[in-house]
DNA sequence: TATGAATGAGGATTCATTCAT
DNA sequence: TATGAATGAATCCTCATTCAT
């Protein structure tokens, strides 16, 4: 099972994510996803071992690309905790509506099964790590406060994820990550600086 | 298809909604559930019209159940909006945790289906509606500040589930509780009010 | 893969070894088998574990029958070990006649596969035991001569496989049958026995 | 189809023919012949037409080998028929066990195939023809004695091949060219001849 | 000549659904 | 009403064969 094109591979990966994408696992059909990519069937079998092997690889290579588009966005413009948190809530919530599928499976793997699963496990917990990273880092910094950084890691998600419960249609990204980032500032927000910093205020003002 | 006996409806139904819970609907096999619930496989006919109207109604009833419980609640204490909202909270969580196969199975419904999933929609509408109505109640007494309460009401259980993905083991359920009510006040401050309050207090301690 | 409706069972066995006697095994397909055998295709599943277990099941299911029909004819009439030879090869030929796969797999189960292999060679085991044992009854009671009667054993049988080879019409029963006799005969015969026997002959004649 | 490289070829029909030998026609992969021998899957069509020409190319090649190498030895010292047998039947068997793989392919051609199989046919009825010409040349002189030479003539790798079946191991082939020479010497026994010598040797002895 | 990636016809197998009991 | 044996449409998957390199 060593890839052999891997422009192909990819070629079928873009095409099944599609699919999986529009139809339930059992509504997608092999010979549909074959010729949509203009392979044959059995060239599918090449390069996926079986019909959840290209299913599990959709999800997980979606998802691996997820995660690296958002490092590569935070290691480019080197921000406070505040900008890197809403860059990582933009990059989600656009990633999610443009691949609906791939985000609706950070339920989880459904089932344990043929692929690595702690391959999955390590990728998942990549994320929340990311997330939870930002969120110490403006802890640290003192403009964040939090008293369970790792559980707010997973309400951003889930968050973004709670909308499209019902399709990408429902709302605009916009005002989705507008919503999301009152939400988390607010959540974040550290009282005690910005009560000095009101007061500071007060002060100078008089 | 007139039930017939409820008592072996809700068996089904509690069986299907354990499989449902834990492997993707293609995975779920009639006479696995049929042999699970203790029925001949026909049974599940006589109850169900088929495999799809059986996933739906584990959904549909599951959500009926949570909705009726958070409307008792509520309707039980006349109380102001905020703790209302908490009652509500914590109704969910605590219902999350009893019942982690339904809160689970809170997701799209697999596919966009020849069955007629209004039914189901609209018992998930509801509970979003409860929770809408609770916000707007606060933001007409002036004690919330939202400006898309429809997103808001569909975040609450989205926090809830987000954490549960991983196994309801990973957190006890106060904890959750407390950094949900955290965000949720947070997000609902009405900074107006609160700005106000603090100006009164400031002058009445001077 | 309790066995249900026996009756069924048979009639699906029985057609098999028809279709499996005709063409090689990957020449079968089991919609014909279904069809052939008046059940659908999804029924010879509830009966066999798939098709490798049908053709087994029917190598295996001949071969005990053969192997029964020989018992029971030794058993029958009580004779002398030449008359039991002669009617072991009879029954062999008149089976083999009718079931030329049957006897074409006494080559041993082409590979180590689902069914039960030690059940397999414990069969095959029986036939060669019935034959040695009626040698070594000739041997005993001073009939046959034999330095290698488990050799032997397997020689009968060889022979009549050998024939079959190239097909039963190559060669009428009746005609196999004989020359196995004559073959088996001299082979067995004691020529002690005989030729004292002789000796006793030429005494009294003269 | 002009052989390229005879090296090549012998060593791609060896390695069928372990295979084809260990598993039915169906279970070998002609993916898994070419690996074996070392080939690409694609050379195996250069060599031979197909799947099915490869396994009777197996066999003839087999038996051409067989045959050859027993008239060679019959040229070689011109002897009496008994001898003369006793030469085929001990290079047979020599070769049965030099050749295992082949001699257990010496079944019935696995289906009427729509390859012209006469090629195959006519080599193994070479086998035939030659053990039967050499009994027929021992009827002619009188030392043999035979109703059914062409029935017998398959009886002899009939033994050869019923003793094999169980893996050569089972048996050495001294012991196995002793019990089979003294049955097809018994059975071919001229009794008259014999008859007439006895009387000579006693008229003799007298 | 040699290769092995690609192919797709062919067929085994599954499983939701039916229906006789 | 309850059952589960029977069904066969639906579909995954295999593997002999081809052909561009």
């Amino acid at each position: 099972m060593q890839v052999l094109d891997e422009q192909k591979r990819l070629k079928i990966l873009e095409t099944a994510a599609e699919l999986f994408a529009a139809h339930p696992f059992h509504k997608v059909l092999l010979s549909e996803v074959a010729e949509a990519a203009g392979v044959g069937k059995g060239t599918l079998y090449i390069y996926f071992k079986n019909k959840e092997d290209l299913y599990l690889s959709v999800l997980y290579s979606g998802f691996a690309q997820l995660v690296e588009r958002m490092q590569r966005r935070l290691n480019q413009n080197q921000l406070g905790p505040m900008e890197n948190l809403e860059a990582a809530i933009r990059e989600m919530v656009q990633f999610a509506y443009q691949n609906p599928h791939i985000f609706e499976l950070m339920r989880t793997v459904p089932y344990r099964s043929v692929i690595d699963s702690a391959q999955w496990d390590s990728k998942r917990n990549e994320l929340r790590a990311l997330i939870e990273s930002i969120i110490r880092g403006g802890i640290a910094s003192g403009e964040f406060s939090d008293t369970y950084p790792e559980l707010t890691a997973r309400f951003i998600p889930g968050l973004v994820r709670s909308v499209l419960v019902d399709g990408p249609q429902s709302i605009d990204a916009r005002t989705l990550i507008e919503h999301i980032l009152h939400f988390v500032r607010a959540g974040l927000m550290n009282r005690n600086k910005l009560a000095s910093e009101q007061q500071e205020t007060r002060s100078g003002s008089r």
